[in-house]
DNA sequence: TGAAAGATTCGCT
DNA sequence: GCGAATCTTTCAG
């Protein structure tokens, strides 16, 4: 028998409502933080899935650390898409990373979705991580995509219900962003471009208000 | 054509 | 807490 996490697992989800492409900020910076206490939605044979997400990454236009810095390439293509594409990358052979596209369609941006807390479908990401631990099943990019079951095949797809990866709001207030410089870069690696929810147990980096941050 | 770096994770000590 | 694993993309020669 599985260890259960009482708090999380009898928390009814409270009402989801689809956000619409033209509801996102048009700027990486705003959408990184908006994203904060919106919830991920993955549907798929094996059920549905979701998660609030607790900690971004933006990676604005002109940021050397952004992966569209050298132009458009087939690898980068879906970051010049309109903002609300799905951009999927995989990281040291294995990690899949999961982004937003966050500006205009050919300008090249977007924002890293790094970890989310489960809200539902968290037998299904048990199976799918192999492991039981709800603290540890989204912590992370490569661990939250791998829950969500995330592919390139999602790649310059939108977040669109239609999609099976989409976005909603269920009327969750966050209360206390907290903010630091992005983790595991090197280049342009002082601004402080990393939102997270402060107190949040999913959070996979340093999580004190303001660490790093100038 | 070859080499190096990379938005990480996991296991072992 | 540290270091190896892993593989695709990009850049230089």
């Amino acid at each position: 028998m599985a260890k259960r996490i009482a708090a999380i697992e009898t928390v009814p989800p409270r009402e989801l409502r689809a956000l619409r492409l033209d509801e996102l900020p048009h700027a990486t910076v705003a959408l990184a933080k908006f994203l904060l206490g919106k919830v991920l939605v993955r549907d798929s044979k094996e059920g549905r899935v979701s998660g609030r997400i607790v900690e971004t990454e933006a990676y604005p236009p002109g940021d050397p650390a952004c992966h569209a810095r050298s132009g458009r390439t087939a690898r980068n293509a879906s970051l010049f898409l309109r903002h609300g594409h799905i951009y999927v990358y995989r990281a040291y052979g294995t990690a899949m990373m999961l982004n937003v596209s966050s500006e205009a369609e050919g300008v090249g941006a977007g924002v890293l979705i790094r970890a989310a807390e489960p809200l539902t479908g968290i037998e299904v990401m048990r199976r799918r991580r192999g492991i039981d631990d709800v603290y540890r099943l989204t912590k992370g990019p490569g661990c939250l995509a791998q829950a969500f079951a995330v592919d390139l095949g999602l790649d310059g797809v939108a977040y669109d219900a239609a999609n099976s990866l989409w976005l909603a709001d269920d009327g969750f207030g966050v209360t206390k962003v907290g903010r630091s410089v992005r983790i595991g870069i090197t280049r342009n690696a002082d601004k402080p471009w990393r939102f997270f929810i402060h107190g949040n147990r999913w959070v996979s980096g340093p999580a004190r208000l303001n660490d790093g941050a100038k």
